[in-house]
RNA sequence: GGACGGGUGGGUGAGUGGUUAAAACCAGCAGACUGUAAAUCUGCCGCUCCUUGCGGGCUACGAAGGUUCGAAUCCUUCCCCGUCCA
């Protein structure tokens, strides 16, 4: 970052590509950029200086594991590296223990240092399954927001007023329905507005609903006297029930971690609609090539379940890789359309021993969750040996000999067993 | 600090002494249907035991005590939340 690089200049003018380049590719998917002229002039200038700009992302890990839902900002990100631009991740080690207020109806119980040391850790291996690792500058917010002052927070806070403050929907929803609001709330925006300040940044990525956030970052850059952040918001990514946002604690999301052949079931099972948001925010398809597909579909040429299929395989292969994603594919294929047994089912060696009950099975080998739901399965019908469905709730499973069965539990659960 | 209102199952929310494991709705699960879904229909939806029965036991309505044959429901104390006043 010496600036009296001078040669440099032209050397690096073809660095990066043409503004206008740079913007079709940054804009796909995108919900807003604030102010839009500014980012095409902060290209510009990058262009001239072949200077990066810096862009980030900052992430609260307050669970252990991504979703679906955290790669459309993500993949956002990994444009602007793919274009040159220096990508920040950071990780909100310490805000995380505050909690951010968006969305949330209710004060949440703060994390513990602990679990947000156990997050931030397997957070940024999943990153890197989009990002570049080499090319990826990794931040934690703790470096500078454990140092505050009380008088740098006091500062800090005069440089926003309350009325600004409720002007946000959760807040003001809360106190309409006299929901209780804890102080500290108020200062999650204007604690990560120094992130912001710290890492001089040029581009701010969030979701929609961060969108107030990252205006308070930026106003608060422009008070320390630094030029104030472009932000990007990007659309939220609709969860499977194709209802609410894809959330964890919704439990209608796709974990990134997730086996190809469960992702796999649970893109499918989202609503024929929703697949087209999902193939503008998940996958790299051009605008052009989705409306072709669309079009395909809705012209009763290509079959919406085909559709799906293709974007499911897609998504997964940027996680699993081709192969396993062709995989799964045939493994659902095989199992729900054509209600066959799976070719691997995930298989559990017992030793020999005393008659069991299905039910205590069931629940040994997790497919039921308590022995009550155990028995209100085969009542239901719903548990099956080697393809025949059982009726007797009671039935005992005999183990005293060497035996393999494949026992399935519902649609989605089988386990082969082998006694040995 | 004072006055008032409130804390019920995963969620919303009814229930003011007993057939209340707790209405209703949502979510969830299973079955049928289907192209995976969605929608729809049907059933289930605290745990556990067995002799699987409109069966027994246990746990549960912020917490702890108490009154009572019996309490989510009454009393006491405490904790927490909100509104208004200061």
């Amino acid at each position: 970052m010496t600036q009296g690089a001078k040669p440099k200049v032209e050397m690096t003018e073809h660095k990066f590509k043409p503004v206008e380049e740079q913007l079709a590719y940054v804009k796909k998917g995108v919900a807003e950029i604030i102010p839009e002229p500014e980012l095409a002039a902060k290209l510009e200038n990058s262009r001239k200086t072949g200077r990066p700009l810096r862009v980030y992302l900052g992430v609260d890990p307050t669970a252990p594991d991504l979703h679906l839902g955290h790669t459309v900002v993500l993949r956002k990100l990994k444009h602007f590296q793919d274009l040159g631009h220096t990508a920040v991740f950071l990780i909100g080690d310490f805000s995380a223990m505050i909690g951010d207020p968006t969305g949330v109806s209710e004060t949440r119980p703060p994390l513990t240092r602990e679990q947000v040391d156990a997050n931030a850790k397997t957070y940024l291996e999943q990153v890197y399954k989009i990002l570049d690792r080499e090319k990826t500058e990794v931040r934690y917010n703790s470096e500078w927001l454990s140092k505050l002052s009380a008088e740098e927070i006091v500062r800090l806070c005069s440089k926003y007023s309350l009325a600004r403050m409720l002007e946000r929907e959760d807040f003001r929803s809360r106190l309409q329905n006299n929901q209780p609001i804890s102080v500290h709330e108020l200062l999650y925006p204007l604690l990560t507005a120094v992130d912001a300040v710290n890492l001089k940044s040029d581009v701010e990525l969030g979701a929609t609903e961060q969108k107030f956030n990252l205006l308070v970052h930026r106003a608060i850059q422009r008070e320390y006297g630094l030029p104030g952040q472009v932000i990007l918001t990007m659309p939220i990514l609709v969860g499977l029930d194709g209802q609410r946002k894809m959330s964890k604690s919704l439990g209608n999301y796709v974990g990134i971690t997730e086996l190809p052949s469960e992702m796999y079931g649970k893109l499918m099972s989202i609503p024929d609609d929703l697949m087209w948001s999902y193939y503008e925010l998940l996958t790299d398809r051009t605008p052009q090539e989705i409306t072709a597909l669309q079009r395909q579909v809705s012209g009763g040429k290509l079959h919406p379940m085909e559709a799906k299929m293709r974007l499911a395989e897609e998504v997964i292969s940027d996680f699993h890789g081709k192969e396993s994603a062709r995989k799964a594919a045939e493994h659902f294929q095989r199992v729900f359309r054509e209600r066959q047994a799976p070719e691997e089912a995930p298989t559990v060696k017992l030793t020999k021993g005393p008659a069991k009950k299905l039910t205590t099975l069931l629940v040994d080998l997790k497919l039921a969750p308590s022995k009550s739901e155990a028995e209100r399965l085969i009542k239901q019908k719903a548990v099956e040996i080697d393809g025949v469905a059982v009726s007797d709730s009671r039935k005992d499973i005999d183990l005293s000999k060497p035996t393999n069965f494949l026992l399935r539990a519902g649609k989605k659960k089988f386990t082969r067993v082998l006694v040995e």
